[in-house]
DNA sequence: GTCTATACTTCGATAGAC
DNA sequence: GTCTATCGAAGTATAGAC
């Protein structure tokens, strides 16, 4: 992976740091290359994604993504954030729509969210700037989803008690989680057979005096 | 990352493939790569596992990794292919002693797996010889739990209808995944209410009539 | 059987011309 | 705003000396 920094350069001491130019945000070639960086981190893995290959999948010059982008962390930052933000708004649009636990269940099924997860923990595995911010969404997301499925028992009149509505949501997390995951390794025994009963179980929370 | 080989090399038509020699596989020296790259992988992620940085953790030359393995693909495989060896007859044997539900949930609850699968799930996203060898194992895996979690539901009186095993196979099996997974990411949010929903609807589940 | 020397590739990043 | 040129570190893998 050719780690960090080529050289430790000598830096005027009056230009703390970012000396180097930097382009707009608004740039369609910036836009480009985050494209082709996105693409490779859920074709490829995140190790696929280089300056090199995501320049060479853009149809431009590698040297263009450290043009864009201080550094590859800074990238795959911006990768996640894109996505993090769409992801929780799409997902507060379809509650504000539904309040129900069927809406959350059908919009954790979405597989590209699950690989993005995938690749984004492993990658926080030893690049420690990208761990905090990824936990910091996901407090963000957990809280959001949070209130929707404490509404939605509510609704059902199930008491916190009888089910405490985190842990519902963690348990449709995990379900979701692990069938994306079995899925794209192509394991799929037992998921029809989960599904109905994730089905099932939502019916009758929906509307039942019983947990 | 420096991707693969050399060079192409011109080898002799005679000596279609492997031809070069490898290290034995009783070695002392190559437990102690083995080793090396196992606390590298779990510590650092998967791409930390280079062969430079092997050779580092181990004390040891960085050509040595080659010397053992026929390729880094080799050296991952090896790898998974002790631990799930040793997972799966560890959860055989705790199966033999006490076939309950707890017991494959406390099995589950170990972190060092859930680490494991994240890694070469990951892995397995951009190494396609490594996708089937997992996909295998995860099949495998699968059934000789399935197997426990049906004889653990019957002898609490759990009907196939009123809840499938593989059913409650899966929903534990993504619960400790997410659990384990939050938790190397420092979020914990509803982890300790889940934990007691899971324990309750265990001991449920071990003795009642009813779903 | 075991390890060293070394080849060659790719990496991130920068400087400076256009 | 983009391209050429280039550096030095790190990557995989092989050939051949012990």
């Amino acid at each position: 992976m050719a780690r960090r920094a080529a050289k430790p350069v000598t830096r005027p001491v009056t230009q703390p740091v970012a000396p180097r130019r930097l382009g707009a945000s608004q740039s369609a070639t910036r836009a480009a290359l985050l494209a082709a960086a996105e693409t490779l981190l859920l074709e490829s893995g995140y190790a696929a994604v280089t300056s090199r290959r995501v320049g060479a999948k853009a149809g431009l010059k590698p040297q263009l993504v450290h043009y864009y982008f201080r550094s590859m962390d800074e990238l795959f930052l911006e990768i996640f954030r894109r996505n993090a933000e769409e992801s929780l708004a799409r997902m507060q649009r379809a509650v504000a729509t539904d309040p129900s636990l069927r809406t959350l269940w059908q919009l954790n099924a979405d597989p590209r969210g699950a690989t993005f997860i995938i690749e984004f923990v492993a990658l926080a595995n030893h690049r420690k700037a990208i761990r905090s911010e990824i936990a910091a969404y996901a407090e963000r997301f957990r809280a959001a989803q949070l209130e929707a499925v404490t509404a939605a028992l509510a609704a059902g009149g199930i008491s916190p008690e009888q089910l405490p509505p985190v842990a519902a949501l963690l348990v449709m997390t995990g379900l979701s989680q692990v069938l994306t995951l079995e899925s794209t390794l192509g394991v799929t025994t037992g998921h029809e057979e989960t599904i109905a009963l994730v089905e099932r179980t939502i019916t009758r929370l929906a509307s039942s005096p019983n947990s």
